[in-house]
Formats: structure tokens, C-alpha cells, sequence
DNA sequence: AATAAAAAGGTGAAAAACAGCTTTTGTTTT
DNA sequence: AAAACAAAAGCTGTTTTTCACCTTTTTATT
């Protein structure tokens, strides 16, 4: 069956000049079909509810303005199960590829891919479900280490939020305490716990920890 | 002689993905005519002592591993003044556009762009040399405007930079001293310097100077 | 009443911040 | 080539902030 019909996909990404070139590179081979191409999440839904045949497997990119990869891929396996998924981004930090699997999406592929190994990729999806490449291999594995090491997924109290924000500003501990109006041993306990459960040693730590989790915007 | 015959171009890219994609659609308009592919910097380089003929209009990007898109534009002007650059990137944050200019670049063009601006931007920067469109013309507005206002442009030497950079760590001073081969006065007198000149009180203040005008990524 | 968690407290050592001064090195000026 | 100058590197202190460890009080939970 994989030579017979070809496989009717669809492009979902936010830059028309990266679709237009994928489109035009696809079309070189006959084992795909695309059904129909989107800027973003929202424009997807619309031309699934327009769309006279429907996709098999979606091609993804994740940053994208109004309805980004992870929610409109999240849409797409809740109203399509059948419908597989390859994110196809620049980005290679955990972050974007373990919420992006989080979200159902079948495989992982970087803009800087051959176009080969996308046909293959997307050839696996549809007959797999999945298409796992070292990529994904070892950013699970490290998340799922990274994990059992640790073990706390940062939960943190409204105080503590608080505190880190604080903290990546210039004021010392006791002026956050006089802002927060806490006396200063007790920002000094947020400290120390904080300290110990993310394995921080310094201020400067703490800054870095409150960047990297987003938990304040420069 | 615009259509007599096609303008030579190139493409620096490491999405291999987006390169051939772009390939594949400029290859439909007998207007341009592309000589080489690189996929970054260096290789473009190499590609130019190798070609055989050379290139008119270079397709830009800007992130790319070991020699990025400033660098290789400002090479290939300084080298090759007669070549024109139009950048090519996804980024449209002041800085990447102002610096990119900086460097020599006679365009800028985001890859949401469509097919035909690009064409029409590429064959307007061959003959004129540049080509403005709203969103190039729109910073540099802004940019002189902001400049006017602050003044200073941060001017870090070498070693005030990788200071700045490793301060954006748990190494403690001292331990950035050892790192650099210094003595811990000297790095004391780089901290004084760069506290007074960009009116910073703390290493925290530091480290946000630093993430804030991007001299380190996370 | 027992328990757990949050807040507040104290002490000492290390690191960071700040001030002031000298020597070396490299560049421009004359 | 000497003088003048600026930038980088080095040194000696003092004060403040940060950090680690431990105890007590208060507040909420069961």
C-alpha cells in the first residue's frame, strides 16, 4: 500500500517561505501529497473543517503566533487520533522536544534534516505511529534521568515564586525581605531551601535557575 | 539585461531542510540562477575559493554554527564589495537587523516572507544594491531614535567580556581569576570598571547586564 | 494535643563590594 | 628617541552581603 497511493500530508508552519520551498521540494516525490498547507494552530483547524480529504501526517513547527505546535498538535490528536504528527522546528532543547512529544507528536525533526530524511520520517510515521531518531532518543533518556535524580518538578510556593523574582533584581536579601514584608531570616530559609531541593550555591544561581525555568522575563 | 540573462545567486543556510526547500522553489523562475549552497560561513568561504563562477546576491541567514551571518557578511563585503547580501532570517528583533545592516547587508527579508517578495527583493538589491522594505526602514528609525536618547554603545574588551560571561555562573570570583590566568585583583578591577561605567551595584546586576544585551545565551 | 510547616531569630566564616594606590605595557605625540 | 598618555594589571585594606548551621516561636492541620 505504500507504493500503491501516496501519503497526503500537510504543512503547518508560520513561514511562508520555508512552506512555499518545502511544498515545491515534496512535490519531487510521488510517495506524498499535500493536502493543504498553514500558517498556524488556528488556520489549521480551519482548513480541516474545509478540507475535502484529510491528512495522514501532519509536518509541525512549533513557534508560530496566535496557536502555536504544541497546542494545535495537542487539537489535532484529540479530534483526529488517527492523524500522526513529526515536529519539524530549528529548536533542540529538551524543553520544545519533550513538550512536543508530550503534546502527541509521533516524531522530531530539525529544519537542518535532509530531505530525505524527512520522506523517511514521515514514511515510519504514517506505518509506526512514531518515528524515533537519536534526537529523541537521548533527549528522553536525559529527561527521564534528569527526573529520577532530582525528582521535584520545580513546585514552589506563591513566597517563593515571589522571592526568585525578587532576586534577579540588584536588591539584597534584606531589602527583599522589606519588600515582601518578611523579616530577613525567613527569606534567608527560602534561600537555603531553595538552595538545597534545585542544588543552587549562590545568588548568581538563583538567577540563572529563575531565567532557565521562565519564571521571570528579562 | 535583467532578462537576458539570470542573476547568480547563493544561499547560507544550516537548515538543510529550508535550503533545498528554497532551491527547489527559485529553481521555477529563470530569473535567478543559484550557483552554491552553504551551510554556513566557513563553507561559504570555501565554496567561493573553489567556485567557478561567482555569485551576485547572497541569501543570508544569521544563526548558524561556527562562523554566523554577521561575520560572513561582513567577509564577503570586505572581500568581494561588488557582491550584495540580503539577509534572510526569521529573527526581526532590532538588534539582528541593525547588526546585520552594520555588517553590510543591503536587505533584510524575513522567511514568512513569500516567494515573489523574495524574488523582487533580490533582483531590486542587484540592481540598486539595497533593498528597503517597511520592516528595514521601521528600525532604523527606531534605532536612531533609542540612540539619540542613551548615548552609549557598550564597548567591552575581550577580557571584560569572557569576565562578564563567566560571571554568569557559580564560580566565585576568585575561581573566575584562576580560569582567566589573573589575579583576582585584576578581576576586581574589571568588576569596578564595568559597575561604574554601566551603573551596576551587584553581581546579580551583572548577570542580568549581561543576559540583557545578550553577551551569553542560557 | 500532636504534628507539620512557616516565620523569626542568632552566630561565624566566606565572598562580594568598595576605596585608594602603584607598576607595567603599549600607543600616540613631539 | 623621549615624553606623554591611556589602558591593563597588580596590590592592600575595610565594610557589607552572602552563606551555612542551628534554635525558637508562631501558625495552621489533623
Amino acid at each position: 500500500m505504500n507504493t500503491s497511493n501516496p501519503i497526503p500530508i500537510a504543512i503547518i508552519d508560520d513561514h511562508t517561505l520555508f512552506r512555499q520551498g518545502l511544498i515545491s521540494l515534496l512535490s519531487e516525490f510521488p510517495e506524498v501529497d499535500i493536502i493543504f498547507e498553514a500558517s498556524d494552530g488556528q488556520d489549521m483547524q480551519q482548513r480541516f473543517s474545509t478540507a475535502r480529504t484529510i491528512p495522514e501526517v501532519l509536518l509541525m513547527d512549533i513557534t508560530m503566533p496566535v496557536m502555536d505546535g504544541f497546542a494545535a498538535t495537542a487539537w489535532v490528536r484529540q479530534h483526529y487520533p488517527d492523524i500522526h504528527v513529526l515536529a519539524l522546528s530549528m529548536r533542540e532543547d529538551d524543553k520544545a522536544i519533550i513538550r512536543m512529544l508530550r503534546s502527541g507528536a509521533g516524531g522530531y525533526l530539525l529544519k537542518e534534516s535532509k530531505a530525505l530524511e524527512l520522506l523517511n520520517a514521515i514514511k515510519t510515521i504514517r506505518e509506526h505511529g512514531h518515528f524515533l531518531n537519536d534526537l529523541v532518543t537521548l533527549r528522553l533518556l536525559r529527561n527521564l534521568q534528569s527526573n529520577a535524580g532530582s525528582g521535584a518538578d520545580l513546585e514552589l510556593s506563591n513566597n517563593e515564586l515571589k522571592f526568585l523574582q525578587l532576586c534577579c533584581s540588584e536588591l539584597t536579601y534584606k531589602e527583599i525581605a522589606d519588600q515582601m514584608n518578611l523579616s530577613p531570616h525567613t527569606i534567608d530559609n527560602y534561600r537555603q531551601e531553595i538552595f538545597q531541593r534545585f542544588n543552587i550555591k549562590s545568588r548568581t544561581g538563583l538567577v540563572l535557575f529563575a531565567l532557565r525555568n521562565e519564571l521571570i522575563s528579562l
